[in-house]
This record gives C-alpha cells, sequence and structure tokens, in this order.
RNA sequence: GGGACGUUAGCUCAGUCGGUUUAGAGCGCUUGCUUCACACGCAAGAGGUCACUGGUUCGAAUCCAGUACGUCCCA
C-alpha cells in the first residue's frame, strides 16, 4: 500500500489489465441460464482505421456491455468487420495499380486472392485498435461478412428471395458510378452544392425560320435529346403544338411534347429530353414512347452511339460542346448556376444517371413487419425523433438495387445459358441440375452456363448480420441464436438508418420472424468545432490512438461521453479528453489520500466523520437511482455526469474533506473501513466508463483473490434514502459556503477559528460537528437577536452572524443588506402578484396554492430579519 | 420544391404532467489561494428579455399559430 505512485500512468495499466482480461477470460459468452445481454457491433469497413466515430460509438457499447455484465447478465458482444466492396475494390485496383498492373490484365480469381491478401493484411487493424479503447468484446466469436458462413448465408438469402419472387432483373436508371464501374444504390450517392454553368442553346424549329431556347447545364447530352417538352399551360409554346425541332450538333428531328411536368419558371420553359441520362426524363420517355440513345460509355466516355466526341471524357465532351454551339451559333449565352451534383460516396466520381440491367429487391410487403415493429415500439429508437424520420421512408420506400459490378463480393448466384435465360441456385451443380430440367437439355455441361459477373451490394451482407453472426442462417436453431436473438440494442449513427438499421429490421422479420434488437441507440456524429464532418480530406480529425496516447483511454472515453447526449453531434475539442484525463487524476489522488490515512482502532470514530459516512451513503443510493434511470432513458452522458459529480463534488469536495484527519493524525477504524468500501462502491460505478484506472485501483483498495476482477464483481444497487437528511446536508453546504465567504471578504485564514452564531432552529442536527469542522469553528452558538460587530448571512427563514475581532465596515454591510432587499421585496412582489389575483386563488390547485403562501410567509420573514438588521445598524 | 427536427449562459446541452423560493449542469471566464491527495487543484464569483410576434390559460421556457434563422432527410 506504500508503493503509490503520485501519478497514474494509464499506458501501464490499460496493457496490463487488458491483458489480464483477455487472459482469464472475461470478455467470453457462452449460453447459459443467466439473462443474455446481447450487442451486436456495427461490422466497420475492413479498409478502415480507427476514426472518432468509432470511439464514441464503441464507447457507448462498452459501456452498455459492461453495466450489462456487473448487474449479472450474460453479456455478449460480437466483434467483426464488413468487406465494403467499393472501398476495398478500390483500395485493391490502387495497390495494384501502383505495381504496374491492371485489374483488366488478371483473372477474376487472381484478383480476388489479392483482396483477400489485403484485408488479411489490414483487416485486422481496426480491431487491434478497439482493444485499446478497452472494448470489452468476446474476441472469440470475431466475424467477417466474407467469411464461409457469412458468404453462403448471403447466397441462400438471396436464392430464398428468388424463388418468393422479391428478387427480379431489370433495366433501370441507375447511379453509375464512372470511376468504380459500378451502380451504387440511393443512399449511396452525395448530393452537394456546386459551381456550374447555364447554357442557353437554341434548336431550330422545323420548316421555319424560327428558334426555342433550352437551358441546360449538360450540353454535351444535347447528343442524346429525343424531344423537347414544354408545360401545356405555357402559352409561350402553344403554338409548338404538333412541331417537330432540330438538336443542334446531332441535326436529328425530335418532336416537341408537352407534359405538366416542366417547371414553367425554370430557365426558358422548355426542357430538353434525354432519356438515358436523366431519370425525369426516363420517366418521360417512357410516357411518351422516345427511344433513347446511350451517349456514355461505362467509364464516362462518349459512346460511338452519340455519332460525335467518341473517345472523349464527359466534361472533356462539355468544353467541345460548348465551342461546336458556339462555332454553329446555337449559343446564345452562358450563365453561372449552382446546382446540386451528386456524387458517389467512394470514389467522389460525379455520378451517371444510367439505364442498365441490374437486379432488385423488391420492398413494399416485405418492409411491412419493419415499419410496424418501430410504430408499436417494438424496436424503440432513441432518440425517437428518428421515428418519423423512419416511417417516412419505409412509407416511400424503394426497390433496393443490390447487384455491383465489381469482384470483391459475394458473387451473385444465377447462371445464364442460352441467350439470357438463367437459373438461380445455391451451387453450380444444382444450377446446372436446375437449366437441364427447364430446357428439357441433359447433355448441358457446366460449359454452357455462364454466372453473372456482378457481386451483391455490402449491405446485402449487413442486413443479415444480427442473424449470420449467430449462423442463423445456416442453423437456424442453433443454440447461439436461439439464446442471444434478439440482440438488446444497436448503437449506430443516424446516417446509417436505412442503409443499414432498416434493412436489418426487414431480414429480422424475414428470416427470424422478430427485430433483430429491442432498442436502437443513435450516436451524433463527431465534428471538429466549425460543426465540420470529420475527414480524412479536411485533414480535422485527431488520430484515435495519438489521443489515448496523450489523455489515456478511460480520459478520451469519459470525454467522448461527456458531451454526447443521443442523437447530438459532438464537437470534438482537446478539453474534452483533457476534461477526462484531469477526472482520471481527481480519482487516483482522492485514492492516494485515502490509502495514506493510516487507521487507529483506539480512536473513537469523530460525530462529524459518523454524520459525512451516513450523509454519503444516502447519497450513493440517490445517485444510483438517477444513473439508473438515465441509462434506462439512453442518457449516457448524462449518467456518466452523475457518477462524475458524486466523485469529485460529494465523495473528494464534501465526504473526504470531513473525515480527513489532522496532518500526521491516524485516522479511526471504522471510519476507513467504511470510506474503503465507499471507495470500492465509487470505483464499481465509475467501471463502465473508466474500465482501466478503476481496475487499477479496485485492486489496490484490498488483497484481491488470484483472478478476481472488478469488471465481474456487481454493480451497487440503488436502495432507499432519507431525503431529509440530503436536504439537511445541503442546508450545512450552504452554511460552509457562506462562512468561506465570509473568511475570503474579510481575509480571514483557515487556521483561525470563528464562533457561528445561529438564529434558533438554524442549526443543532447530525451535521453540527460537519458545520464546526468544515469552518474551523470554535462552537456554534445558538442566539436571538441580533450580534454586534458580526458579519452576517441568511439562508432560507434562518440568519447567522459570524462575529469578526476588528468589528465590520458598516457601511459595507448596509450596502449589501439593502442589495438582499430590493431582490427579495422583488421576489415578494412577485408572489403577491398571483395571490393578490382572484381568479389564480379559485382555480390552482390547492399544492399550489400552498407554496405560493409558504413562499409568501417565508419571504415576508427574510424581509423581515433584514429590516432588523438595517435598524439594528443604522441606529 | 416537399418533409422532419431544432433555436435556453461565451460554448455544448438538461429542463418530466404548464405551477418546485423570480431558469440548471459541464466546460470556459473573473478574483483569491502553491492551505501536507490533487494547480490535471481548492475557494468565492460573474454570466440568461428561454429566437421573434401573437394566442390559449389564474399561471407559459413548457401548449397553439405565424415569422425569422439553423440542421438534417427526401426530390
Amino acid at each position: 500500500m506504500t508503493d503509490i505512485p503520485s501519478k497514474y500512468d494509464p499506458a501501464s495499466a490499460e496493457g496490463k489489465w487488458y491483458s489480464y482480461w483477455m487472459e482469464k477470460g472475461f470478455f467470453r459468452s457462452r449460453p447459459d441460464k443467466r439473462e443474455p445481454y446481447t450487442i451486436i457491433i456495427p461490422p466497420p469497413n475492413v479498409t478502415g482505421v480507427l476514426h472518432m466515430g468509432h470511439m464514441l460509438n464503441n464507447t457507448t457499447q462498452d459501456v452498455l456491455i459492461r453495466r450489462a455484465r456487473m448487474l449479472g447478465l450474460n453479456a455478449c458482444w460480437v466483434p467483426g468487420t464488413d468487406h465494403a466492396s467499393i472501398a476495398t475494390e478500390a483500395k485493391v485496383v490502387a495497390k495494384l495499380r501502383s505495381e504496374g498492373i491492371e485489374k483488366r490484365s488478371i483473372s477474376r480469381e487472381q484478383f480476388v486472392d489479392h483482396a483477400w491478401e489485403w484485408t488479411h493484411k489490414h483487416g485486422g487493424i481496426i480491431l487491434e485498435q478497439l482493444k485499446r479503447l478497452g472494448a470489452s468484446c468476446d474476441w472469440d466469436r470475431t466475424l467477417f461478412t466474407m467469411d464461409e458462413p457469412r458468404y453462403i448465408s448471403v447466397i441462400k438469402v438471396f436464392v430464398d428471395l428468388y424463388n418468393k419472387g422479391l428478387i427480379y432483373r431489370g433495366v433501370r436508371m441507375v447511379n453509375w458510378d464512372p470511376q468504380a464501374l459500378t451502380a451504387v444504390s440511393d443512399e449511396e450517392v452525395v448530393y452537394t452544392e456546386e459551381k456550374s454553368k447555364l447554357y442557353y442553346v437554341r434548336y431550330r424549329i422545323v420548316g421555319e425560320d424560327n428558334y426555342i431556347m433550352v437551358a441546360t447545364t449538360r450540353p454535351e447530352t444535347i447528343l442524346g435529346d429525343m424531344a423537347v417538352c414544354a408545360n401545356p399551360n405555357d402559352e409561350r409554346y402553344a403554338h409548338m403544338k404538333g412541331k417537330k425541332v432540330i438538336v443542334p450538333m446531332a441535326n436529328r428531328e425530335v418532336p416537341f411534347i408537352f407534359d405538366e411536368y416542366v417547371d414553367m419558371e425554370f430557365g426558358t420553359g422548355c426542357l430538353k429530353i434525354t432519356p438515358a441520362h436523366d431519370i425525369n426524363d426516363y420517366e418521360i420517355g417512357l410516357k411518351y414512347n422516345l427511344k433513347s440513345i446511350d451517349i456514355f460509355n461505362d467509364n464516362g466516355t462518349i459512346s460511338e452511339a452519340a455519332g460525335m466526341f467518341t473517345g472523349k471524357d464527359r466534361f472533356e465532351a462539355r468544353v467541345l460542346a460548348d465551342e461546336e454551339l458556339r462555332r454553329t451559333g446555337a449559343l446564345v449565352k452562358v450563365e453561372d448556376y449552382i446546382n446540386k451534383i451528386g456524387r458517389s460516396e467512394r470514389t467522389h466520381a460525379v455520378i451517371e444517371p444510367k439505364l442498365s440491367l441490374q437486379w432488385f429487391l423488391k420492398m413494399k410487403d416485405i418492409s411491412k413487419p419493419a415499419l410496424d415493429a418501430v410504430m408499436d415500439d417494438t424496436v424503440r429508437l432513441y432518440p425517437d425523433k428518428f421515428r418519423n424520420v423512419y416511417r417516412h421512408w419505409m412509407e416511400n420506400v424503394h426497390d433496393w438495387c443490390i447487384s455491383r459490378q465489381l469482384w470483391w463480393g459475394q458473387r451473385i448466384p444465377a447462371w445464364y445459358y442460352n441467350n439470357n435465360e438463367f437459373v438461380v441456385a445455391v451451387t453450380e451443380d444444382e444450377a446446372l441440375e436446375k437449366a437441364r430440367n427447364i430446357t428439357g437439355r441433359a447433355d448441358l455441361t457446366m460449359n454452357d452456363l455462364r454466372q453473372d459477373d456482378d457481386v451483391l451490394d455490402t449491405w446485402f451482407s449487413s442486413w443479415l448480420w444480427p442473424i449470420t453472426c449467430f449462423d442463423g442462417i445456416n442453423n437456424p436453431d442453433n443454440e447461439d441464436i436461439k439464446y442471444y436473438y434478439p440482440s438488446n440494442v444497436l448503437v449506430t449513427a443516424p446516417d446509417i438508418l436505412f442503409f443499414w438499421v432498416a434493412r436489418m429490421i426487414i431480414a429480422g422479420y424475414e428470416y427470424r420472424g422478430r427485430e433483430p434488437f429491442g432498442d436502437v441507440y443513435l450516436t451524433g456524429m463527431v465534428r471538429d468545432k466549425q460543426k465540420r464532418k470529420m475527414s480524412k480530406s479536411l485533414g480535422n480529425s485527431p488520430d484515435p490512438i495519438g489521443l489515448i496516447d496523450r489523455y489515456g483511454a478511460d480520459g478520451v472515453r469519459v470525454g467522448m461521453l461527456l458531451c454526447s447526449p443521443a442523437g447530438n453531434d459532438l464537437l470534438y475539442d482537446d478539453s474534452l479528453p483533457e476534461q477526462g484525463r484531469n477526472f482520471a487524476n481527481k480519482i487516483w489522488n482522492a485514492f492516494r489520500l485515502v490509502m495514506s490515512m493510516s487507521p487507529d482502532d483506539s480512536v473513537e470514530q469523530p460525530a462529524a466523520s459518523k454524520a459525512a459516512v451516513t450523509w454519503m451513503r444516502n447519497t450513493i443510493d440517490k445517485t444510483l437511482a438517477e444513473i439508473e434511470d438515465n441509462f434506462v432513458r439512453y442518457r449516457i452522458s448524462d449518467a456518466l455526469m452523475q457518477a462524475y459529480k458524486l466523485f469529485w463534488d460529494d465523495f473528494s469536495g464534501w465526504y473526504l474533506e470531513i473525515i480527513k484527519p489532522a496532518f500526521g493524525k491516524p485516522i479511526d477504524g471504522e471510519t476507513r473501513r467504511e470510506t474503503l468500501a465507499i471507495f470500492g462502491d465509487l470505483m464499481k460505478i465509475l467501471h463502465p466508463f473508466m474500465p482501466f484506472i478503476t481496475e487499477e485501483i479496485w485492486q489496490r483498495l484490498a488483497a484481491r483473490p488470484e483472478g478476481s476482477s472488478i469488471m465481474v464483481e456487481h454493480m451497487p444497487l440503488p436502495a432507499p434514502y432519507e431525503a431529509g437528511m440530503l436536504m439537511r446536508f445541503d442546508t450545512v453546504r450552504e452554511i460552509v459556503s457562506a462562512v468561506r465567504a465570509v473568511r475570503k471578504e474579510k481575509n480571514i485564514p483557515v487556521r483561525e477559528s470563528l464562533v457561528l452564531c445561529a438564529s434558533p432552529g438554524a442549526t443543532g442536527n447530525e451535521f453540527d460537528p460537519v458545520i464546526i469542522r468544515m469552518c474551523n469553528l470554535s462552537e456554534i452558538r445558538v442566539v436571538e437577536g441580533k450580534v454586534e460587530g458580526a458579519a452576517s448571512f441568511r439562508i432560507g427563514t434562518s440568519e447567522f452572524f459570524v462575529p469578526l475581532s476588528e468589528g465590520i465596515d458598516h457601511e459595507d454591510e448596509i450596502r449589501k443588506l439593502k442589495e438582499e432587499l430590493v431582490y427579495q421585496e422583488g421576489f415578494l412582489a412577485s408572489v403577491l402578484k398571483k395571490l393578490s389575483n382572484e381568479k389564480f386563488v379559485s382555480n390552482a390547485p390547492p399544492k399550489v396554492l400552498d407554496t405560493e403562501r409558504k413562499k409568501e410567509a417565508d419571504s415576508r420573514a427574510r424581509i423581515a430579519t433584514i429590516k432588523e438588521s438595517l435598524a439594528h445598524l443604522q441606529k
């Protein structure tokens, strides 16, 4: 006990205890008789390294899981990563390119090998980083969305949904990423306002020497124009009915049509229709039976079909179109313009709307139970403002484009034969069997079948995560899935509410018949002080591991949590982990103080200490109830703040100051025993938030048996507390503060003892010794009336005096009393205003009326006291 | 363009059923203190017309309507 370092060293404690926990298998969970508490990690992207968002998210999960464990539940936190098809493929392509290898020059098999190699090398990094944070995941269960059981689960689900008629293949306008060469889902497109230009181009009317003018931001797409359209209510174009116009550059005759879709206010009121390259134009094209010409190649260059600029990049083609239109006199003017441009979330390339053949999942029917589950609170969202957002999305849900033109991912289990006929099956053999049956050709061989080249969207793996993590697709009745499913809570960020959360709920109902989790806790986003999202490109994100090195994992955890109420963004600043580190320092020093008190059982317990112990116990019970309530409502930062104040203000600021023996004096045995027990309880309360320092201290507070740990101890439970005593102590705090203020004002050192005179009834309870101790009083004297030459203060309806040897400054005292009088009279007036209102008196509930009358009486009493003091001083 | 949510102290946020001694916390700020656990600290303070306008009510930060501003989602 004597070898306590004066400074807490997070680095050594963290490494030591994490290894110890791992070694003892405390993170491990197996089904047993206890009630389970399950959290499935939102799998971080395998290409990723830990960022601030992960820190917040995983700290939150660890707090919940550690607390559950200490509450005696069988806590299981399942870790894993996802394969992030687009991001990983992009990384692998880039790596190969840096080695002089083009993706197209190698086989699919070779490429996938490279991707696995990459994954094995980088995939574990983020999980190792989570360990630095203290994450108590059951690492024996670590999963990957592309490992064998998960892969086959995804394939089985695809086949099942296809067989149920929920998956279909169809031509749709998709969001095409010309850089990644794949379609991406609506959710993966980020729209931002960007500067562009609005080109005014004239189209000649067939058979006339007149023109109509069209405004467009994309002059290169004129090559794909199949019509020009105006609003039927637009009188300016009434004369165009039945006429045709000539598309510039392409010199193609196209009809002039009318549709209500066109916004009369925008541009010239005339809209060019390019069915192959704009989703709205596509709809209009369908409606008016227009043909479409796809003028782009997959990589964003101009196709042969365009008839011009073939092979040029789309942005280069825009410049060329500008020149060409100028040359021919078709370009009338160009204006600066700001419009929303969609970019790929992954590659940042400008998204090209493109017609293509893709696989879709029908969402309407399958999503119904998932909508109901949130609406009827089977699944509760925290904060619940997201229910509206969720409902809105689910009621307007679009079919999900699940194919991606990539190689890294689960390959779509569809095999083509003849021309474009296909079968869907889990294995090649089954596919062949099916194809033979359908065609009636027993001589079909594998060579006649060709598997679809595309893979499935990564979210098509992740949506099964709560089920596949317990192998619930392959073995629907295994012990784990029966025991752990549904999980208790999902902790994630609101930006993937639809990408992921909604779809998991859908899959949960489809494959387990019930919700995948009961609660969804949505954390905020970590932003910088200017409210910008933390991002690599902005370089505004601190390195989390660097932060842990600087402030300790406990410090960083506390910093992240203190400032992040559910759903509110966290504006990161170094002062946050600093506050956490300071708290750890405070705890360490309080610990040192306690351990430095040498016990002596022959010393009798001072009355002040006895009162303090009882008060501290009651305070803990009250706070435990508050913490419990905050956890139930997922107000984790509030729960932490309660624990923080319990330790810092109540325990360190008051309790320890009261029981602390004079320098060099021993402490009585009873108080010391109580203090150690209280300290142990406080460590347990803090453990879920600050696992390392609490373990370090708990292990030092007493000799612990081998293999024990605070993380598997029982959390203290809230017990009934005596509210009246806590209120009496609050008054004591006020008295002590007031006496300190007198000392400060009169410059009286703490060493010099004082006398406190109190009006009858103001003191005289179990806490008098505390007042004497904390104020360094020689006595508390009960007095009627005023005391000469004394500083005075009032608390509640009581008056207190501190006699001063050098007397007081009358003028100054009178000034202060007058200020108090002004305030009190103002207060009384506000109370009287209510009480003199007849309607208030007759309508307000009696309870409210009583309080107001009590306010009036108290206020009058205080005013009387102040007036008497004034009169006394002014004599 | 459509929708959701928000606006309370310098900053980040609480504020339950409309009534709790004329609004609370943390951080920051001011002043004093190197008082034997801790200056990563202790003590004492300052700081708010609850965005604005109107309404309902005996009573509004709290309920309703409108306005302004902001954030997010969808198109």
